[in-house]
DNA sequence: TTAAAACTACACTGAACAGTGTAGTTTTGC
DNA sequence: GCAAAACTACACTGTTCAGTGTAGTTTTAA
């Protein structure tokens, strides 16, 4: 039985499964080892055969889950396709990783877990900084084609994309609100787009 | 010695001025009561002589630093006043509300703990939501007189809001991020209002 | 088949912590 | 001045928890 399911492998993933579900619901300090390896249906010493300490565990399931969250894409700027085409399909797939569970929980255990330590708050901004770049990348191109205002990139990134968050990211994070509904998160996209094409886009002549 | 400083009342504002300062920086669970009494000078049983238990002495604190953060002034709607000026005043309040200490403080304590327990966390949703009534009033009356696009209300404040909220309060409070500095608050104020009245202000004929 | 590697149950240490009880001191209000 | 109210130091209980040590069983790889 060489087929990827050593017992070894199977017990790390369920004690990496049970510490994510547990530490997702409870956070770090209200979640006890002994609990992670009863909900694994492991022994705990075994749990500390695979990671030497709580802290272990825990990076290791940031870690895991930082990798499984949706990748990014990347689309790049079209001289020729619509400003507005762009950015809705820009924005559909921010709001898709916005919405993806690994990805929820990931920012809400990191959060929840730095949001009293600046320090390890820092490398946090730094990965999630990662994922903003694609739209400022695109902003940047289009400005050099003429088609929007000048203006820092990364300022008006930040304006675009704060929007999906604040309707589809912080309430869910902070406040335990449910996801959006498909239709409302159509609503956010375009008004978003349509809001930031209406300062931003150059007109016409 | 009856000038508001009785003793029982020095001690019981140093267990709150402590505790505030314990649960901000370490969080709930972190947070030890022997550490209050010790930071506080004052004896642990006299802290729980005040306060009965460590979830009552949260409470009590999660109460004075809402009292004491800065209320709403609800500037109403005037028909003659231009919409630019009128917003752009209903911002810098916002503003100032996401920058006042008392409020940041609450808000970081508050979302630490309740970003676990969905229950504790619907009451500080309805408190966190009386504070966007003004702007949610405004917009309507402004919609009623003719000069905004139909669109329910609320929305469109949310829409309004977030962007200050997305630069001057969710980084700082999840990421440990400084306050803003004043020109960037301009910025951020101006073009969001702008923003929002090219998508939403009636074109005058 | 066999030795190494991995797992298990279980008992244990040492520390932290919420909360209580008490006996004695200080402050307050009259 | 004096009694009640408030404060203090300190010892104590009971619990939870991270992490270790051990002796024995199961799984794996050759």
């Amino acid at each position: 039985m060489n087929t990827q399911t050593r017992l070894t492998d199977r017990k790390r993933d369920a004690i990496l499964h049970a510490a994510i579900s547990q530490f997702r619901a409870h956070g770090f300090d209200a979640t006890s080892m002994d609990k992670i390896a009863a909900s694994a249906e492991v022994s705990k010493r075994t749990v500390y055969n695979h990671f030497p300490s709580k802290d272990d565990l825990f990076s290791a399931i940031l870690l895991a889950l930082w990798e499984s969250s949706a990748p990014k894409e990347d689309t790049p700027y079209q001289s020729q396709q619509s400003l507005r085409e762009q950015l809705l399909s820009l924005m559909w797939q921010k709001m898709r990783m916005l919405n993806d569970e690994s990805f929820l929980d990931l920012a809400r255990v990191a959060i929840a877990a730095t949001i009293h330590s600046p320090d390890r708050a820092q490398t946090m901004v730094a990965k999630m900084g990662e994922r903003e770049e694609g739209v400022v990348t695109w902003i940047r191109a289009a400005q050099l084609d003429g088609k929007l205002k000048a203006c820092e990139p990364s300022f008006a990134a930040h304006l675009l994309q704060g929007q999906l968050k604040s309707f589809a990211f912080w309430p869910q994070i902070t406040m335990g609100k449910p996801a959006l509904p498909t239709e409302q998160q159509q609503v956010v996209i375009e008004t978003a787009v349509d809001m930031f094409l209406a300062y931003f886009a150059v007109q016409e002549t």
